[in-house]
DNA sequence: AGCTTATTTCGAATTTCTTCGAAATTGAGT
DNA sequence: ACTCAATTTCGAAGAAATTCGAAATAAGCT
């Protein structure tokens, strides 16, 4: 995978955590851990619509963040951890200081 | 700083880098280094309409992840790395697996 | 089959984002 | 003062996001 295409992977995963709601969401989930939480319950926790919530757990499933795995007639929602890892790592390879202090690959002169 | 004030800060910066283009152009600073960049190579590089670069480059700045400094007629931008590095440590703290998997403090039960 | 609960999809209104070109600004040189 | 170069601000158009309520779907129970 080139840098060009993780740099859009991780554009949309940065934008589906750039909204207050969402990003409240995401943590919420990842402090349930491996349980997860059904979607009824973080509706309540947030305070707002049942469409507005599943409009927002949609693309935050989109970009690979969440997935929902059915039980019965409830959705248990789960953060997907090993994405978050690759993004934080995108971030800290090519987004950081330390790994741009040197950055004997780049395009250093411009 | 309580949690909630860091969580909005922390969404509106990655809704700042949740831009394919703020991306690109946060990443060129960030190799650019202590040097950073003038506004003009950075359009070069990008390929976009000066104003547009400007819109993009005053959401970063608002943000606090890029800042700028006047010398004579070019503005020089760079990246702002310890604003960079708060951000990682928020979602590595805050909304990543290893942090949630002791979430004693938590409402873990729901 | 019919009912209840849980959740999504649809439709619509409002707001925000993205992009550009034209015009204004800023700073230096003549 | 005039001009040139670099950049921002303004104004506008089209695209996308956010939010909600109402209606549709899905899954199980009686």
């Amino acid at each position: 995978m080139d840098i060009s295409m993780k740099l859009e992977q991780a554009a949309k995963q940065l934008e589906a955590l750039g909204n207050p709601t969402r990003l409240k969401l995401y943590r919420i989930l990842v402090r349930a851990g491996e349980a997860g939480r059904p979607v009824g319950t973080l509706q309540e926790s947030l305070g707002i619509a049942a469409s507005t919530l599943s409009h927002h757990l949609h693309r935050l499933i989109l970009t690979g963040l969440v997935t929902q795995e059915r039980q019965a007639t409830t959705l248990i929602c789960r953060a997907n951890y090993p994405i978050m890892r690759d993004l934080i790592g995108f971030l800290a390879d090519e987004c950081c200081a330390d790994a741009a202090s040197n950055p004997a690959a780049g395009e250093a002169a411009a």
